[in-house]
DNA sequence: CGAATTTGACCTGCGC
DNA sequence: GCGCAGGTCAAATTCG
């Protein structure tokens, strides 16, 4: 029929609605982490590097109540059949602090990582992780077996030297959303997921802490601290994630103090 | 021309 | 049972 009023139109969003929404709020693979986006913005903005490993591609946005931003929803286009999904928001009380949630997780070992960021591939090669592949592929991934991952705790060391390695920024504390809450059930990005830092099963004390850390001022040198703030307003609504981003993730997976969200 | 982004509308889940 | 908020999809628009 020509006219494809309402019924029509609304049929087929139904269906695909209803069995997203049956996932809805019901998504146990939640990772919330905290970006300071001086460091990102200034790269971003004078390089324009391209995301993270993967690619994003906006399907969304929505104001949040609460918050004077908007929250962008993003999905993995690095592949088709990557139901990853990334949702970014900035801090109300903090509108330097980006707040990005990852949901699901990447069902394919991404680009090349050697190609986007050498660096990091010296560390931890993109290996795709089988968790991930299984759970990806069996709808998403639901909760079954993925607290081994969140054995393995952090190792300053270790994590210190890969940061130096990216020169990003730390997040220090992260008083907006004081909660970095990290279902470490998968790894948004696959490189750091053996990696990835639990112990925090003791919620109270993960709180962030005042970290002494110390960031290069070539990084904030480059990234106005605030008189860019505009800009960052402006780019929040892209979401531009920069190569710096991937390295400040670690971090925070990491250093940053992550609440472990039991469900 | 194609891909990505933007905006609006609709639906679901949760709380009161 | 109703209302609110959040999340997703689809169509339209814009940029490369």
């Amino acid at each position: 029929m020509g006219s494809s009023s309402s019924p029509n139109l609304k049929d087929p969003k139904k269906t695909k609605q209803e069995t997203q929404a049956s996932k809805r709020r019901k998504v146990v693979e939640k990772k919330v982490v905290t970006v300071r986006i001086e460091a990102n913005v200034g790269k971003q903005k004078n390089e324009g590097p391209p995301s993270d490993f993967w690619s994003w591609r906006k399907y969304g946005q929505k104001p949040i109540k609460g918050s004077p931003y908007p929250r962008g929803y993003y999905r993995c286009s690095t592949s088709k059949g990557c139901s990853a999904k990334k949702q970014v928001e900035r801090c109300r009380t903090d509108a330097s602090m980006l707040i990005i949630t990852y949901t699901s997780s990447h069902n394919h070992p991404g680009p090349d990582l050697h190609q986007t960021s050498n660096l990091i591939s010296e560390e931890q090669p993109p290996t795709t992780p089988k968790q991930e592949l299984e759970e990806a592929e069996g709808g998403g991934g639901e909760e079954e077996a993925e607290q081994e991952q969140q054995r393995s705790l952090t190792t300053s060391d270790h994590e210190d030297s890969i940061e130096e390695q990216f020169h990003y920024i730390e997040s220090t504390r992260i008083d907006c959303s004081s909660e970095v809450i990290i279902n470490l059930e998968e790894n948004p990005f696959n490189l750091s997921l053996e990696k990835t830092s639990e112990s925090e099963e003791s919620l109270g004390t993960l709180l962030f802490d005042e970290e002494p850390i110390s960031v290069p001022p070539s990084l904030i040198t480059s990234s106005a601290p605030k008189s860019e703030e505009n800009d960052f307003f402006d780019e929040l609504e892209e979401l531009p994630i920069y190569s710096s981003f991937s390295s400040f993730m670690r971090s925070n997976l990491f250093d940053e103090r992550i609440l472990v969200l039991p469900s």
